[in-house]
DNA sequence: CTATGTTATCGAACGTCGTTCGAGAATCGA
DNA sequence: TCGATTCTCGAACGACGTTCGATAACATAG
């Protein structure tokens, strides 16, 4: 370790992921780990308990190892989460490969939106980190480009495209990261429904003065029955139209 | 301390604020806080160092006291940083109220979504516990009512003005939350302008292939000396567009 | 002025977290 | 067989959020 790079961390060399805990005949003596299994096992962590749940304590008991072993694949926690974040997304790369051919570039705009949108309202702890560098990390820069590929063939300007792709990106993130965000109790424990947490909510809102606040009432019913996804979709369509208009009558 | 309720903690029954550090004629013994001290002086230091720089003990040596004084006036750092959001929010709810009577009601709704905007895009933290219950703290609905009513003079149904808001609110704080993530030395250390770091990320996708990132070269040099203010106002115009085509067209 | 109860401050400690360090086990190439 | 590399891990460090009990400052009643 004189002048050489930085130390080729987490490239297991012998290819295949070794997720073992030790070897198969002798006595077990040292966990063995992989790039894959320390940030899947984090994945899995944050899916299961939340962000706060990710610990490297944690993951270390989960990984049946040391703590100080998570460090020999990521440098720190962030490039941990940046990792699992990147992961979450390949799958999304995934899900997606097909939306690219329809006759309407908007409907595949649409489809890549909602795909996102759904992968990341089911991991409220994505939303927080994804925004951390939307095009850093490779796959996230291939989302982007993925969406951008679909807005090229509407025929705006470059600014227009750019504007556009970025509001459409940003939309998804903040909506799902307002709507992945609500029990202490539901989720985790259980017990309270989901119908009963919007309700509690809704009673607030209707003890309030109708006439200070009168949009809350005319939506509150509204709200006390939404649904997540319908409401993303009803935001999504309005920005698309939004889009479809400016393709139609460029400026 | 038997059987009444909660502490009422935090609510200094003289009214004014004390920050004053002691007595003025004899030596100094103890510190006087004051709730809004301890809520501005949070706000302070998230605003000057970011989100990690708020520490109980470092909010605690900028008021010139102990750690455990805090814990009289909040609960916990959750209920802080609840406070900070608020307290911001307090300041949009101020400079949002005369937008409220133009003729064109989605004028208005845009008035106050830059307005928003501009406050979350200049404090980074805000954006992350912001969503933490949009309408929860008070003057978080305050400011969705005041969104709300906007929107309701455009005639739409109760679901269609629901998801009208929710979609407004959620693009704003989604961009502001995006764009309010860059740099570790510009703000902090100053040695870098905005402009070469955007440069750089420029030139890191002007290397890569153009044939599998036909989208990120179009839109390289917009990207190269974008505005944010410009990019949110473009992708804010498209959403509203979209609205306006809802209040034309009804389904 | 003294006595008493409430309001508010604070030093010290606890447990957990991210991170570092160095020893040493396992593996590989020659 | 042996040296170099790759990888694991126990133990420690400092910083963090939080709690507890002692006690100072203040308001009021007698």
């Amino acid at each position: 370790m004189t002048a050489g790079a930085t130390q080729a961390r987490g490239t297991a060399r012998a290819g295949a992921a070794r997720a073992g805990a030790a070897r198969a005949g002798g006595g077990r003596r040292r966990a063995s780990h992989s790039l894959e299994a320390v940030i899947g096992e984090a994945v899995a962590l944050l899916d299961e308990a939340g962000e706060p749940a990710l610990t490297f304590r944690a993951l270390a008991a989960r990984l049946g190892g040391g703590v100080a072993s998570i460090y020999w694949y990521v440098a720190n926690k962030d490039e941990l989460l940046d990792r699992a974040t990147d992961h979450v997304l390949a799958g999304v790369l995934v899900d997606t490969e097909g939306f690219t051919g329809s006759p309407d570039p908007i409907d595949d705009l649409r489809a890549i939106a909602v795909s996102l949108f759904g992968t990341i309202v089911e991991r409220p702890w994505l939303a927080a980190y994804f925004m951390r560098d939307t095009a850093t990390q490779p796959n996230g820069l291939l989302l982007y480009e993925r969406m951008g590929q679909q807005v090229l063939r509407l025929g705006l300007t470059p600014r227009q495209s750019f504007h556009a792709v970025s509001a459409v990106l940003g939309f998804v993130i903040g909506i799902a990261a307002d709507l992945g965000q609500q029990p202490p109790q539901e989720v985790l424990d259980g017990k309270v429904t989901r119908d009963d947490f919007l309700a509690r909510y809704a009673a607030e809102w209707r003890a309030l003065d109708p006439a200070a606040y009168p949009f809350l009432h005319v939506v509150v019913d509204e709200f006390a029955d939404h649904d997540d996804a319908d409401q993303f979709r009803a935001g999504l369509d309005l920005l698309l139209a939004g889009l479809r208009l400016q393709a139609q009558n460029p400026d």
